[in-house]
DNA sequence: GATGAATGAGTATTCATTCAT
DNA sequence: TATGAATGAATACTCATTCAT
């Protein structure tokens, strides 16, 4: 491993280092209460260095998110290539996909929304919104795919494959997004699982070919 | 007219005034780059007039999403009231009932959402706090309301009643979202209501009992 | 009694009715923290109308302290005008006039007290400086005469009057001032009139004259 | 000297840059119209500096109390420890002391009391709060020890010691203060170290025993 | 005279960002 | 690279004062 390799892999170890700090303290606090100085204390950094690996705040935030659609997009992509599936089949691993998605980090997947529902959007720099965009549109189309598939074999009915997709993505941020603030509001217990459960099933439900 | 009840109502014009402008300068700008003084001249007042009819940014902000959140409310019970239409029509009613809801203001899924985040819940007066999810309340048990009585009429399959109404909701706000968060990040034509039929017709799709 | 007069009886009213409030809010919040319109709603008025009585919140504040500039001048000047007290007489008399003004209002003598070490001071109208000025001047002038007639009788030391009067007057402001500040930070009973009479014993000691 | 020791001195330096400043600012502006920004220009720094050593606008006055009462508390504690003077001596040491705090800087008895008004004390942290009712509780204290011993060894009249050490120091501020307001209400020439020395000599005499 | 709604100047404080070391 | 002290722009909110009614 040459001295380039070893400096790029400990530059990458930093910048994990400080999107688990971000990740923790904008949870607690979300965007606008968390400051820069919260996340380097954090991260047992000093607020400059924050500054080396992110342009600025809203960045970082950003990148919380970016993390996230990589891990759908692989978990999505890998349904997709999945041999000896079904379309059926594979709706419901996607679902399954998900879930673990959604396990993966609750609380960011909720930050990730709020993000795309924001006016942070607007303020990001253009590669990072680039990769944003790319990361979503290639997960989208994956997700399109299973349903274009799913069309032609007569698993589905015949439907904008893209629109199913778009539905499909709609559904799980508005179900998560929905039972967060219920939860903020109404101190209620966690139900999410079965929510997404019953949600997934009617989605399911609506979107079959009925012989 | 007494003078009482001039004053009155002068106070609600400029209370609207005020929500009109506020209307404006958060949706062009969000709600952290708005500033009272942007409000403020938008609504040809001075800074501290704002303070005489709202007690801080964040109840005037919440007070947008009020407004729909009672419209929404106004617009539901009237369907549920509706003499003579079956469960499966009511649906149908309640579906063109959140088109005009969104028509009503567009923007307001996403200031609904920015509300719901904690940061801005926990500066809002109980009294405002208490109306929000007072209207909440109704407007979901509304919904559940239709979807209990088609179960029990055997139009809908049989399924928890309030978590098809969150279903219902979140479908319809994620939806929205989804569709501006794409706006921002694709700059794509506004392909909303088109997903929106799609949408609800696969949510009815899913819903309904097959015989 | 004439209309004129009538009116202007009834304007001195006004003038005292917001005196009393004023009073009562300016002791519970301090100078800054009272507001304008804490005053006029203790007066049962509306802040505009204060503003017909008192030119400004200063010159209401300063005000005050008029009115206990005045009974103790009248108080003073009583003393000195006493037919048959020998000088060492007229000084008990003194004494006990001072423990009057005290309970005549102790909160109000506090206020003016900082009124008198304080940047207001420097904001007063030139004719309100004037009257406050001018009393002040007269009380330490009748109290200077009480001990100038006691130097002459061999009563007290020979020492300058005016100096006198500028000490017994110190030392009655600094007793005064000091345990209401003690009280704010120790939280103690109240000493004062205990601590003022001997303060005073201590000053009749210091200053008559010794066989 | 190590780094982190000239740091701490570096730190220190700073602290008095700014107090000095303060005092400048405050001193002809008193402490409502004096801003921040006023003193941060002064001390050539930025307002957001300012707040990196002092807490907020309060403490940073308090700040300049603390600095007298420390004084005052080295000066009267090393009137105490003397050997080899008797009680009348350490009498007129005291005395000496007190003009020096005087001369140490003549505008803080005001600033003293204007802290000691209970608006200003309740912002304070309550370390701060802490030290200055230690300080002067410790100063209090040490004075009154001086006359506890000149009691004990029949130089003063048997009194309550620490009633005396209340008067002795309200005696002191009472004459500051009014001088001091002389000062803005007459113009008058300052006479205070005059008026000073006679409140001095009578208190000696009043307290003194008399064979 | 009395009102009280409207004003708008005034300011303490925060915090993302920079840069000398 | 990393630091963290210093920056200074930015802004919500207050409240003494005014003036049309």
């Amino acid at each position: 491993m040459g001295i380039r390799e070893r400096k790029e892999r400990e530059k990458e170890r930093r910048r994990q280092q400080i999107i688990v700090a971000a990740k923790r303290v904008f949870s607690e606090k979300g965007f606008n209460k968390a400051t820069m100085e919260d996340i380097a204390k954090e991260a047992e950094l000093s607020p400059g260095t924050l500054y080396l690996y992110f342009k600025n705040k809203e960045e970082l935030y950003a990148s919380l998110s970016l993390r996230i659609l990589q891990y759908l997009h692989i978990r999505v992509a890998h349904v997709n290539k999945e041999q000896g599936l079904n379309a059926l089949e594979k709706l419901d691993a996607l679902m399954d996909a998900m879930y673990d998605v959604y396990d993966f980090d609750p609380l960011i997947i909720i930050n990730m929304f709020h993000l795309q529902s924001s006016e942070t959007l607007k303020n990001l720099s253009d590669e990072l919104l680039y990769e944003i965009k790319d990361l979503s549109r290639k997960s989208i189309g994956a997700i399109s795919t299973i349903f274009k598939d799913g069309i032609e074999t007569g698993h589905f009915q015949d439907r904008h494959p893209t629109a199913l997709a778009d539905i499909f993505w709609s559904l799980f941020s508005g179900v998560v997004l929905w039972e967060a603030s219920k939860k903020i509001i109404d101190k209620e217990k966690d139900y999410l699982k079965d929510t997404l459960k019953t949600a997934f099933d009617l989605f399911r439900n609506g979107v079959v070919a009925h012989p």
